[in-house]
DNA sequence: GTCTATAAACGGATAGAC
DNA sequence: GTCTATCCGTTTATAGAC
């Protein structure tokens, strides 16, 4: 997923661009001072707008939530379910290299976020993960993908499977890691496929 | 996974704590002045023994790739493919709740990492991965598990999962999601299933 | 080896001018 | 709204006594 155009206001600005350190470098990677000269303002400006360090994560993180969740709820659901979770792996690769899913980052930085946040980020797991187990189930009437026993319990390992694939694409600098994921689901596939 | 008992030596006491402050708040989540509260010296015993902290990160990540390396090794491998994967679960869920893995976490604190750090990262991945893949391969001779397309590419997504899954495991309270990655695979298992 | 003391930069945050 | 100036605790790191 890519970050917003930085050429809103001000408000708007800032948070796109703690968005874009977080997933870079994580809660605790980056400063107001980062920020501040990311945005073109000084310090103060950002607390202006953002008293506290945490007022500014629940921003952003809710941003990008609902961010994401206009992007998942784009995919057209008259695809195969198969080709719906293509899209899905297409989106996450989209993204810049540098970056992984700003959820996925924060669930590292657990220990250093209130419980607003990890509220949140309950929140941001569940809804992909209900939206990936629908595809799983869809898949097994379509065809395109095979039938499981527990979709609920694959769809989570599934979202947990496309959080890490994220971190290792980073680490060896491929995107490839991320088709693997969806290669993987797809090469089982029924036998009776349609796609 | 579990810490080594902190009763060792100075040095041996700071990387354990190390590992433990690491694998909670991640590399830019923790001080010297934490660390050295931690083991009960003052922050200049630990300069003593690490200068930079890029040298401790450093030794800490040896330190936990080889305890983990002799985890996997001393998983029986007259075993059963499956039961191996089930002990390698268990290994992962066996540790405090409120840690992960200390290289999913430096995974995401990728940007804040000497190139050093970061090709030790890729060498633990790699280790984990081609354990995975010589146990998926095991697991369709013995029929324990499916035999699958790509058994490479299946053990990056599964190791992939399991990273996933300690991130949410942590995240929801709950040691269940790395579970689910087991069983996923294991509700896949043939028919002629050999356990 | 471990300590005290200190340097110098950085952290989040605030007051008050404009 | 944005700035300058500043507070004050923290952070990494070093020098030097014991």
């Amino acid at each position: 997923m890519n970050a917003p155009v930085s050429t809103g206001s001000t408000r708007e600005q800032i948070v796109a661009h703690a968005q874009t350190l977080i997933r870079q470098r994580g809660y605790n990677g980056f400063s107001y001072r980062d920020l501040a000269e990311h945005v073109g303002v000084k310090t103060a400006s950002i607390h202006y707008y953002f008293p506290q360090k945490d007022d500014l994560l629940i921003e952003a993180l809710n941003d990008y939530s609902s961010r994401t969740m206009q992007l998942i709820n784009g995919i057209d659901e008259s695809l195969p379910a198969a080709a719906r979770l293509d899209r899905y792996a297409q989106m996450l690769a989209g993204g810049p290299r540098d970056q992984v899913c700003m959820c996925g980052m924060l669930a590292a930085d657990f220990a250093s976020v209130s419980d607003r946040v990890r509220a949140a980020l309950q929140a941001f797991f569940r809804v992909h993960e209900t939206w990936l187990t629908k595809v799983l189930t869809d898949g097994a009437r379509d065809g395109s993908l095979k039938p499981c026993v527990d979709p609920q319990a694959e769809a989570r390992t599934l979202f947990a499977s496309f959080q890490g694939a994220l971190l290792a694409s980073r680490l060896f600098q491929t995107p490839e890691r991320i088709f693997d994921v969806v290669a993987g689901i797809e090469s089982r596939q029924a036998a009776t496929a349609a796609r």
